[in-house]
DNA sequence: GTCTATATACAGATAGAC
DNA sequence: GTCTATCTGTATATAGAC
């Protein structure tokens, strides 16, 4: 009967932790922390408000598990850096792939949150980064390096023509989701610029 | 008399204002709006809370006023685009100034302040692009124009070519501050990056 | 115009029943 | 462990005296 009642516990107490969870991922990134408070989280998640103190004891401990949640799944995969496709089609997907990415609502929310609590919380930034800009960063840099060796391209840091590359793709675009601005770059012009960072990136680092 | 409490009135109505604008900006840049209160401001501003709200009607309006006046100091000169010296050399001192500024203190939480209020407050967004990032993108694309007539460069796209080089060099370090990391790019480091930042954008648009 | 004192609302957090 | 009801502090904003 302990067993039971005990099973029984954890599994509830599980459950409505991952609502919690859930439901405090969807508010805080779309409201921010601040503007949400803990009874509107509590009703989101269809639980009361004791309970939230229960299983997070308070609401800053709750922000950063559920913003870590959130930052794991902030990531560009490995797959697209495939040493057999021709290097200039590999940097111009990757180009793509990374601004469709860096552009959706989520990810915009969820950089402005980081960035915003970078004072308050600057454990949740580091996960950030690790998650989404250091790995990728390893991946160009590792992948950059490997063309080297194939003679595909002539690069003295690896590191530095990495970084070169990537923020020259998120140029203005990313900034100007970020700032919410009026005028912002439409879909035709920034395939004309990516097309233009990879051609003069070519040129700058190309063997030939 | 009339003339004379009139003409006082509005001498020390303004100076009154001034202080509040003061103690605002310097307050709301390093706390943030949520975590600064109308009270504290008062205090700082040595007025009560009265006259906060007969001079600028509430907390928000007081806000953005202070931003706004903030920003406008937010710029980098453009004499540094001087057509009589080295291309190579204009350009790595302006990188140089660019990083002091971006990465000073001051300019890093405004910076964070208007992420943060990009859906809150998008007229400030705005102010900060125009006064920032806007009016040196025009002033390097204008100063690279210059260039390419001179035949010192091969610039098919003006434009382009000072967003690539301007976000190339901000690069990891401007995001490192924006995000507090732990471990960030040390000086000695940086202008190494800046001088490779130099050497290949000049590989790229030279044209020898 | 400016101040002191106050109204009103709501936040985060807790106590105690089940 | 979970809920309902409550405590306590503090925020924005206002009323009224001078």
């Amino acid at each position: 009967m302990s067993d039971q009642s005990k099973t029984r516990g954890r599994g509830k107490s599980e459950k409505k932790k991952v609502q919690i969870l859930d439901a405090a991922t969807t508010l805080f990134i779309t409201q921010g922390i601040d503007a949400t408070s803990m009874e509107q989280l509590a009703e989101a998640a269809g639980v009361s408000k004791q309970t939230l103190y229960s299983h997070f004891g308070g609401k800053e401990e709750l922000f950063v598990a559920a913003i870590k949640q959130r930052c794991i799944h902030y990531a560009l995969s490995e797959e697209l850096f495939d040493d057999q496709r021709p290097l200039p089609d590999v940097l111009r997907d990757m180009a793509s792939h990374l601004m469709e990415l860096l552009l959706s609502e989520d990810a915009i929310k969820l950089h402005r949150l980081c960035i915003s609590g970078a004072d308050q919380f600057p454990e949740i930034c580091n996960l950030f980064y690790d998650a989404g800009p250091k790995s990728l960063l390893k991946f160009l840099a590792d992948y950059l390096q490997r063309q080297a060796n194939e003679g595909n391209l002539k690069v003295d840091n690896c590191g530095f023509a990495a970084q070169q590359f990537l923020f020259m793709v998120k140029g203005e675009a990313h900034m100007e989701a970020l700032l919410n601005l009026q005028d912002q770059i439409n879909a035709e012009e920034m395939e004309k610029y990516l097309d233009s960072c990879v051609k003069y990136f070519l040129k700058a680092y190309g063997s030939s």
